[in-house]
DNA sequence: ATCATTGCAAACACTTTGCATACGC
DNA sequence: GCGTATGCAAAGTGTTTGCAATGAT
């Protein structure tokens, strides 16, 4: 994975305004994330990292991801599969994931959102939207 | 738990139409589901109908959520909790999480649902909508 | 008699925790 | 030097699987 120059410095004071150390592993990972808009799981991250880094361990990955989510620098996707999938992507946006090919894309909501600040008496922050069907791609697009 | 014996019969109906014989277990996980409209985890259902079937395994829970989610009788939910949730509720509707107390809603989206089946070029066929906040109890009410 | 269902125990997969080493200020 | 970060190994948790016993037709 190579790296500019700039987006390393914008992740080291992204990191930094959020009291985290910039070191190089949490560096790589935040990297990853931005970089790769996959979705991917700790195990994805894991396995790509580890090329670069041979001492990375799982844990330093499951610390991270865990310190970024808590940070509100990543979040952490519920998905139907069994394993976490994480994003850097803080923007609002809601999520579409293809049944054929399992691939998880972000999707734009601004139109279809619903406006309601309370529902049934429950006070509402935040909508997540997950949408499911057949990608472009395995459309034949 | 109690049982009526008519919810009993439409829960035989239900089971023999989609090709589940209906046996005791399944017809109390059923059961269970219907009365208990709480989304309880796989946990929750063993530890309950344990008491009535003292020979009750978690593995028939297991089997039997499977079987009864593939032929389409109930769904499992997506939550950011590390167990999955389960519902009886098969009609189009989405789901409020109280992020104080944890407890989960089912959810009127008739006036929000977004109404487009293509999306970036992706085929939707269903959307999941999870809100987040507080509950009406939590808050109060 | 045959086939499906149940249920115990063991296996599994993802994640978390305990603790010793190594690093940065 | 001191406090934090890292990483190995072990434990934990929710779920699945192998297989024998049981039950239904």
């Amino acid at each position: 994975m190579k790296m500019s120059r700039d987006s390393i410095r914008g992740i080291c004071d992204a990191l930094e305004q959020a009291g985290i150390r910039p070191t190089h592993q949490r560096i790589l990972i935040m990297k990853y994330l931005a970089e790769y808009r996959v979705h991917p799981t700790a195990e994805m991250i894991y396995s790509k990292l580890k090329e670069e880094i041979p001492t990375f361990s799982k844990t330093t990955v499951y610390n991270t991801l865990k310190l970024l989510d808590e940070k509100g620098l990543i979040s952490a996707l519920a998905t139907d599969e069994d394993q976490v999938r994480y994003e850097a992507n803080m923007t609002p946006h809601g999520h579409f994931k293809c049944i054929q090919c399992g691939a998880l894309f972000d999707l734009d909501l601004a139109c279809s959102l619903p406006p309601e600040k309370e529902v049934g008496g429950h006070l509402v922050l935040e909508y997540q939207v997950m949408a499911k069907g057949i990608c472009r791609s395995c459309r034949g697009g």
